[in-house]
DNA sequence: TAAAAACCCTGTAGTTGGTATAGAGTCAAG
DNA sequence: CTTGACTCTATACCAACTACAGGGTTTTTA
């Protein structure tokens, strides 16, 4: 199949296929003779498999791990097992730290109640005097990213 | 002061405060002969501002919305508290998608309790099971990024 | 006095996981 | 024969930095 029908039944952007090429993580395909890339069913379930390791979050280093193990059946998968106890671990962290900004956030937002002039904000008055106090910068330790992704509103 | 000092006083690297600067959050400080930046105590303050929102994971759009409030004292705040609000929903709900991504990974690591060859391994299989009959992207909607952040280890 | 360490500057490239172009070639239908 | 749908490569862009190259200045140390 070529590659707009593997975008469909995988449900994957055609540039997404081709990046995910580049990077090594699909195998290069045969080629039609004018240089179209031609897929079988074993391009189709490695990418789906990819895409739902993504659906899990699970980074692309993370899933070229997964893969080299699928690679090589006879190898002892306890690395496998590490690598998603690790993952857990990490979105389980996420999870806390989000839940401590969530309640820093309501607090905030309770400070100012109604409109007014800016000036008067309980809200830019709070986040000024918490600077002041507490110059602390985004500081995170895991791997676990913040609050707001792309795969929203790509403006242009 | 200098930027060095500066840096210590608001715990942000330098390059982020030039970084800050380029992108007009941070006014253009006046230079000294040599053509140093010197900061005063307003800049220390209002970059304290900025890396206080940034803590609470807001956007650096979001934050140049709050500077414009700031800067405009006598501006109706409301849409300081649609923005605040906006932000807690969409941490709210990235809250909630973990909490389901980590069900799912919990549930996964579970059908496979044992190192064996990985062409038995539980997780391996189930991951390829799912591709097959699910094979969903990501598609998340909100602005919420994911599990992974770039804070961390900088391998190089 | 000279060299080394510490600080500063600009500009550019890299990070992640893609997305979106430009510019060109290929193919079938009307 | 032209239109539209499809494909190709290559490159730039997104956020929010971080890092480095390549240069200049200032301060400290031997």
């Amino acid at each position: 199949m070529r590659i707009s029908e593997l975008s469909r039944e995988c449900a994957t952007h055609i540039e997404t296929i081709r990046f995910y090429e580049r990077e090594g993580l699909l195998p290069e395909p045969a080629r039609s003779e004018n240089n179209y890339r031609i897929y079988g069913i074993a391009h189709a379930e490695r990418l789906s498999f990819i895409r739902h390791c993504r659906s899990l979050d699970m980074t692309l280093d993370e899933i070229r791990v997964l893969l080299r193990f699928k690679d090589a059946p006879t190898e002892n998968c306890q690395v496998v097992n590490e690598l998603l106890d690790a993952h857990i671990g990490h979105v389980a962290e996420r999870i806390e730290e989000l839940q401590q900004l969530e309640q820093q956030l309501r607090k905030l937002r309770e400070t100012c109640l109604r409109s007014q002039e800016a000036v008067h904000c309980g809200i830019l008055n709070e986040l000024s005097e918490l600077a002041r106090n507490a110059p602390a910068g985004p500081g995170r330790e895991g791997h676990v990213q913040g609050t707001h992704s792309g795969r929203c509103s790509h403006k242009h």
